[in-house]
DNA sequence: TTGCAAATAAGAATGATTATCATTTGTGAC
DNA sequence: GTCACAAATGATAATCATTCTTATTTGCAA
């Protein structure tokens, strides 16, 4: 999936938090994971890098296009590997289970919106917050 | 628009400070006020409400339907007066310019989403970054 | 190897927002 | 209209996510 040394084509150097949180991602169940989540990870596996710099690290992927920052309510970010393909998201307001969607006609509309009005789309956000009703959701917010 | 006691019908005393937080967004040329924003604007025209005041009544207008909190990019929640119909929104990246849009299709699709993979929706936020292109745009983001 | 710019860690600082608590103020009962 | 008291306010401390600072460490090129 990515070289050893993929931080280098990318104009980072390949150090050792750089590579624990780039594996994180790559190996986490979860797809979707905040700063904070992301420290506790490597804490729990023993591999513990500073808050700060998962900070920072988290903000020089997404600046380098190795993940994509979201802003869920509750006012964390949250990120995700970048894989090309955008999405938007359905989020579970009860257990906080993310679901990934692409719907054409809605891409397309917001391009029609916007230039109706004389804008020039940068980016866009859509967040679905919904119950997944699945029988599995603990109907608790997780933190 | 408002009878001077709507406050009561919505099971709020009506006090001074959420009297005049109310009239602010009734009066305002920016329909899109943060909390800071709305405790200078108070500020200014001598109405000076602590801002802790500010975010307790923006907060329960909000619980109580007459406004609808937004969260732009930029981490700080803004507030307009809710007027029944929903919408969604275009930011301008540069001046910060707001502009609302609704489309049925739009709508219609993200239920569409959502339904077909078992969720209830609640809510949902599409906001759309772009340029504005107005000739007025100052190209600066407003504070 | 060695040197040094770049990166990290710890903790201080920031900005938005919320909690605390003593003081003030609507409002319903008289 | 006046009173009494619960509810609301204001000042400030606290909190939460995030960023900044700075001394120390580390990847990497010579």
């Amino acid at each position: 999936m990515h070289q050893p040394d993929h931080l280098k084509t990318v104009g980072l150097k390949s150090t050792l938090p750089r590579l624990k949180v780039l594996s994180l991602f790559e190996a986490s169940k979860q797809r979707h994971l905040s700063a904070e989540e992301v420290y506790k990870l490597l804490l729990t596996s023993g591999d513990d890098v500073g808050l700060a710099t998962i900070y920072r690290v988290l903000t020089q992927f997404e600046q380098a296009g190795l993940l994509m920052r979201h802003h869920f309510e509750g006012g964390k970010s949250v990120f995700e590997l970048n894989q090309g393909e955008h999405h938007d998201h359905i989020v579970c307001m009860q257990c906080g289970h993310v679901e990934e969607f692409y719907d054409a006609t809605i891409e397309a509309r917001q391009k029609i919106a916007a230039t109706d009005r004389g804008f020039t789309i940068h980016d866009h956000s859509l967040y679905i917050y919904a119950d997944c009703n699945k029988p599995k959701c603990p109907n608790k917010i997780q933190s």
